[in-house]
DNA sequence: GTCGTTGCAAAGCGTTTGCAGCCTA
DNA sequence: TAGGCTGCAAACGCTTTGCAACGAC
């Protein structure tokens, strides 16, 4: 099922990437960490972003944050339960705390319920 | 702004299409609607399909579907609100009558609010 | 007969992967 | 030095588009 996963180095690449990530306040996408991570290694190509990214997430440092309709962001993992705000005019995604729950109700009989996606639409605070 | 839209035409493939939408309890994929569609109209291609769904949504006779990190489905438009289950086990996507509402609570200081999308994740009926 | 529509194949776009050289440990 | 990592370019999966033939009205 898992492979023996190799022992992985702190290349100058990576340590961009996963610190672009975790001073950011709300979830990147993969050409955004391109932008940020090139400050410090100009060379850095998009491959090494997605395998990067890849590689977080599989040794659980970050999160993939799927929102309807757009490509993939990412986050810091750890982050307690939230959900998310897209604005309509300057298209960044920010997290939300809290969470309005009991959803179970609203399940047809004999479905079971794993988990749940809530993503809000509107104008952020500068856009409003 | 707009196009001055063409007199569009009932050609066998729209209609296969459009019926297969207008026929389904359950959102669909181009792939499906090509499968479908083919039971009619043998020839038709993934292309078409595409054209008439883009075709079909302009004229807002379907709705797409859009659920975090999957490719787009689509459904009668005229459906009232309603949210989405999405079967881990099978990945159907089912539709879920009811809303909690009451979302703006959530809502940091100087965001608004337009609208909303909620995702269930669980076991279908028969999965379950 | 017009002109919207179709099928096919090529092009786009975001993401992944093969490969040879590079660099961390 | 070994072998994981990187940059580059080709490959992929899904969707769109150019084009010539087709067919609804």
């Amino acid at each position: 099922m898992s492979e023996p996963a190799p022992q992985p180095r702190n290349t100058r690449q990576r340590t961009a990437i996963r610190e672009a990530i975790d001073a950011s306040d709300r979830p990147l996408g993969p050409q955004e960490l391109l932008e940020i991570g090139r400050r410090d290694v100009p060379s850095m190509s998009l491959a090494t972003v997605y395998r990067n990214i890849n590689a977080l997430l599989e040794e659980g440092a970050i999160t993939k944050v799927e929102l309807p309709g757009q490509p993939p962001l990412y986050e810091s993992a750890g982050l307690k339960h939230h959900h998310h705000f897209h604005c309509d005019k300057c298209g960044r995604v920010f997290d939300i705390e809290g969470c309005p729950g009991n959803l179970k109700p609203l399940l047809p009989e004999g479905f079971t319920l794993t988990g749940h996606e809530i993503t809000l639409y509107g104008r952020c605070a500068d856009c409003a």
